[in-house]
DNA sequence: ACCTTAAACAAACAAGCGTTTGTCTAATTA
DNA sequence: TAATTAGACAAACGCTTGTTTGTTTAAGGT
């Protein structure tokens, strides 16, 4: 056991630990080796992208990777908490301010779209990667889609629905067309990615069908 | 130009050669082949499955596979397209005895929850394994997507649906429903997979919100 | 009985994978 | 100025991948 450090040590060395912990480690190429990453799992999925495609892509070497994330996996791990984190602000800054529910959903359908088609974001890779292609971290990476889809549950909750209808069906159709859109949805398209979450909460609320003549 | 052959020759020729064509190869191993990979593709997607896991699956050795397949990427083109037709057949004959529109569409998302949830089938393997994962077949296994989504596009098509209602966002959300249900679906959850698309069929139908009290 | 063929085996192939190692340089800290 | 550290490089590691090769065995046709 050392004696009683000084107050200026102590302070230097908390900082330094700080600076490793926040972020993996330091900060400079590190957002840019997220995002490279984040893009290439989005796209071609997390099994089909090497980390020499990754370190091509923000020019380094694939063994530089290693001084910033430990793993492949952790990369994916990183991203996808990072992912959450901003769609479930995006999401709940669109629906908080709103007070009827079926205002809400549409707003939170809109946030949904948006995010499995937004281009260069982690919020596509928590959709497009599934938990199981990362088996050393699966538990965690479904923990952590848990914690979206929980806000999700709580908008359908509040939803003043026909007492035939099943809210937890409900729940899984509209997360269902939210997120196979990421599949189909295209920037030439006539929609905005927020038009087609209002829509598709629109034919929930409304019949679709045509009134019999 | 050799001389006309026996009639006895002839048969015996096309025997063969039909035995040649009509399956890759011969018979025997083959069927358990194609049904051992959709297992494995289906659950654990294209890319994370290997030849070795095939080969073990059917107590073979890797190589061996390849007197009936000329490659992994052709074992799966195979199974894609014996997929789509049992899909296709199901159903078609869910949905032609049927005259009302919309129990056409209610049989059809049956049909498709159905293929999506079906433990020992290929058709699972078309919902799961994304064209992208193979380029070399690429539009190949694109084209063969299509041609189920044809059949269901018609289906919308003749729905009697209120005039501002976009009939291809309609396809696109009751596709996307259909086919997310493959990520959740339990067989000890409370509906089976008819229940299920049946539901969404008839939230889209009727008015689900409640009427103003 | 002979010849052919179906069907599998055993073993290796080259390429690509995620990762580790040791070294060098430029910047920061003391 | 001297010591340390951040950050990247170059090269290899062990392993898995899809696939190929040469050979063997057992059945079928003539």
């Amino acid at each position: 056991m050392s004696t009683v450090p000084k107050l200026e040590l102590v302070k230097t060395v908390l900082d330094r630990v700080q600076r490793h912990v926040k972020t993996q480690r330091s900060n400079s190429r590190n957002e840019a080796l997220l995002q490279a990453a984040a893009m290439l799992f989005a796209s071609r999925g997390f099994l089909a992208t090497s980390m020499r495609d990754i370190a091509k892509a923000v020019d380094m070497l694939p063994g530089s990777i290693y001084y910033h994330f430990p793993s492949k996996d952790d990369l994916l791990l990183a991203i996808y908490q990072a992912g959450v984190e901003q769609i479930s602000a995006t999401f709940t800054e669109a629906v908080t301010p709103l007070d009827d529910p079926w205002q809400r959903l549409s707003a939170g359908m809109a946030a949904l779209v948006r995010a499995v088609t937004e281009e260069s974001s982690g919020t596509r890779v928590i959709f497009k990667v599934m938990p199981d292609d990362v088996p050393r971290y699966r538990d965690e990476l479904i923990a952590f889609r848990d914690e979206f889809e929980a806000l999700f549950r709580d908008l359908i909750e509040q939803l003043p629905l026909q007492p035939n209808v099943d809210k937890h069906l409900v729940r899984l159709m509209m997360l269902g067309a939210g997120n196979h859109a990421q599949l189909w949805f295209s920037r030439e398209g006539p929609y905005t990615p927020d038009e087609i979450g209002e829509q598709f909460c629109h034919y929930l609320q409304h019949a679709t069908a045509r009134a019999e003549p």
